[in-house]
RNA sequence: GUGGGCGUAGCUCAACUGGUUAGAGUGUCGGGUUGUGGCCCCGAAGGUUGAGGGUUCAAGUCCCUUCGCUCACCCCA
């Protein structure tokens, strides 16, 4: 028989993997909270209309790597490709915005788009996604991305760059759109053919390019920073004087356009060079006309995603991946000894003493074998000669000393391994 | 969707220009005298060399097809 693998794209995440998981999303939850931001936690599936409005049905991503499908009940549905459409969907369907006029929400879970895998980039991807809604004031962007700074320097993540920029409002960026655009009609020979292609879809996209031929065509076009209109210009050199109080480095990078066509004023990302091609560790932006579009109220909104294979592969090794073993192994030897140990090792449990014991009819050399690879801090031994005479012999796994004890009383004995894994 | 690279034990890799029963390390299990881990020693299990076809006296090795993985383009977290 055949036996089924997992989907291209998917990826299992196995133990001695998930600690380090674990740990970051411990960290983010910790640091999230400290910012006064709460959990929330919202469908992997929508409606398809969702994220075509909300995404917009130019961009590659609705166009060609949704999971979408017709369900049972012929309603058109995709997996989430990204997660800010369906906070957004949350926040109007449950009226957030009059409960909590400023929402402050962050969700971590899997999202979905069928694309060619490749260094860091799966089929099912995880984010950390943080989005502030209800407020313009340039304070929160800088306070956002400062919490993504802090949120990155606190797992370790080091060698990392922080790029900002503004793409202006639905005022002058539709403007600087057309500017641009009539610019490069007269240059489309010395642009690459995706370039060209570009240029009809979305032109901004083309001052990401990196070949040669678009750069220069570009060298003295007309640039985006200088194009947007007063108002946006004294947001986003507000967002930059917020961030110099802390002193967050970071580079304004005029070309640096987001891949989704909601974003709004100001955009960053945050870049690593040792992830292959794939150099975002985690991106956002602000988009105020979201809401609204979304049949919500006109809100505005901020947020960023962060890319958790991309983080865990970045990290280095941290303590929390060393998890510590149990506290106790029980080795039992005969029946009588198995029936011990089962109540011993799940009252110690109880008790909230992480402990393991032998199973089956094992030697007491691979049971000792099994108590060491597991990094166990003592021993019990349950042979038959100390049952009957009602005690066991309690063996120190680092020191390798062993006494024999009591076993009379249990929390006696749970004193004395506590002590042990204090003493380290 | 387009291109490049690679598929040999669970994992990491060997096997010269095609040439005996495809090896090693690591991991797993067992043993090294009564019931004691790590280090060391011994042993066992584990492979239709991704699959299918072809060339040849002979294919892990050469050719074709196919599947898978991977990296890059594209796009993005």
């Amino acid at each position: 028989m055949e036996a089924i693998t997992a989907i291209k794209g998917f990826k299992d995440i196995l133990p001695g993997e998930t600690e380090r998981w674990q740990y970051i999303e411990r960290i983010a939850r910790e640091i999230f909270t400290d910012f006064g931001f709460r959990e929330l936690k919202v469908p992997i599936l929508e409606k398809t209309d969702l994220f075509v409005r909300g995404i917009g049905d130019g961009t590659d991503i609705v166009e060609k790597e949704m999971y979408a499908f017709t369900d049972r009940g012929n309603e058109r549905l995709s997996l989430r490709p990204e997660a800010t459409a369906g906070v957004i969907r949350a926040y109007i369907e449950h009226a957030l915005h009059t409960v909590e006029p400023l929402s402050k929400l962050f969700t971590i879970g899997p999202m979905f788009r069928r694309e060619r895998p490749q260094k860091g980039r799966f089929r099912q991807f995880h984010q950390i996604n943080v989005e502030v809604l209800g407020l313009d004031d340039p304070s929160i962007d800088a306070e956002l991305i400062l919490m993504l700074i802090h949120f990155l320097k606190s797992v370790d993540l080091t060698a990392i760059d922080l790029e900002i920029n503004s793409l202006g409002c639905p005022v002058c960026r539709p403007a600087f759109r057309e500017k641009i655009t009539a610019y490069l009609y007269g240059r489309e020979h010395d642009l690459c053919p995706d370039c060209v292609r570009r240029l009809r879809i979305n032109p901004l996209r083309i001052f990401d390019c990196k070949v040669e031929g678009c750069k220069k065509a570009l060298h003295d076009s007309p640039t985006l920073m200088e194009s947007i209109c007063p108002e946006c210009t004294v947001h986003f050199n507000s967002v930059r004087d917020y961030l110099d109080i802390f002193d967050v480095p970071f580079k304004v990078n005029p070309r640096m356009v987001r891949g989704l066509d909601y974003y709004t004023r100001t955009a960053f990302e945050v870049t690593t060079t040792a992830l292959g091609a794939q150099n975002a560790v985690a991106g956002g932006g602000r988009y105020n006309g979201l809401v609204k579009e979304l049949g919500g109220p006109d809100s505005p909104g901020i947020g960023f995603a962060v890319g958790l294979e991309r983080l865990a592969a970045l990290i280095p090794i941290t303590e929390a991946e060393l998890t510590p073993g149990p506290a106790l192994y029980i080795a039992p030897l005969g029946e009588v000894a198995k029936a011990w140990s089962f109540a011993l090792c799940n009252y110690f449990r109880m008790l909230g003493i992480r402990a393991d014991m032998g199973y089956g009819d094992k030697s007491l050399k691979s049971q000792m074998k099994r108590a060491d690879k597991l990094k166990a801090r003592t021993a019990l031994i349950l042979g038959e000669n100390e049952i009957n005479e009602g005690t066991a012999e309690l063996r120190d796994m680092v020191s390798g000393t062993q006494e024999k004890i009591s076993l009379d009383n249990f929390d006696h004995l749970a004193e004395t391994i506590m002590n042990k894994v204090k003493e380290g």
